[in-house]
DNA sequence: TCCTCATCTGAACAGATGATCAGATATTAG
DNA sequence: CTAATATCTGATCATCTGTTCAGATGAGGA
């Protein structure tokens, strides 16, 4: 164990210093790192994947038929959109009465398949 | 508006009968969808994600480092890398007294990637 | 063996969160 | 203008979740 001083001044006792500096510097600052566990956060509830997954699939839908596709209460499928909006995640577009939804970012489409890749393709979680 | 059937033999209002079909027959199993959306919960997390991003740039920690490197009670710290564990997002290697953690998977490091890259480089949320 | 250090675990409390309901808003048809 | 449809919003409640604490476990040195 050696001694080192962080980037607050305090000392700090680790194994590896040079690899906690280099964390410490090159860490996401609080601000990004908020937004970052945010958007995941978005993704982390069944209701909102499933209808992200169901955007990714049709491109575009209004939301009455992402209730429909997704066998969920109009009023849970606007609550989850509202959250998604807020965020920029989804992207609404009024036509006539309906609103139709869709990701707004090819960011957020890269997540959604990578994981799914990621789950479909990995060994079953608790194996390692 | 149009009338169609869905899977389960309920009748279903939409504006667009033939997407909704699409999401229906394409859309992830509900066990496909619990995993995926619980890999994103487990990042969902600013603690967490503070302890991943350490991973990613210091490629193997051990807890006492990654509780110093993210200014995180040890106890804490653990109890992350518990569920991260139990999960398959990290791996534990022991050396002596300690124990190292490491991203188990690319994937992972692509999620990690691409989020941040998404924060930093798309607007602020809710200017759409 | 005994002691120390690093890490882990179960329990408990406080705070956050999602589904639901009832009512509000917006848009179009009549 | 009024009615009807689609969507939105605020409030409530049951549930979940993270942090913390106290003690257990496992490894290494004396």
């Amino acid at each position: 164990m050696s001694v080192v001083e962080g980037l607050d001044g305090c000392v700090v006792v680790g194994v590896h210093p040079e690899k906690v500096r280099l964390v410490v510097e090159n860490a996401p600052d609080a601000d990004e790192l908020t937004r970052v566990s945010a958007v995941f956060k978005l993704l982390g509830d069944p209701t909102r994947a499933r209808l992200l997954y169901a955007l990714l699939e049709a491109g575009e839908l209004c939301v009455c038929d992402l209730a429909a596709s997704t066998a969920t209460a109009e009023a849970t499928v606007s609550q989850a959109l509202r959250l998604l909006r807020a965020s920029g995640v989804v992207t609404g577009r009024r036509e006539g009465r309906n609103v139709f939804y869709r990701l707004s970012d090819a960011h957020v489409r890269l997540l959604l398949d990578v994981t799914r890749e990621h789950i479909t393709h990995e060994p079953e979680p608790g194996r390692r």
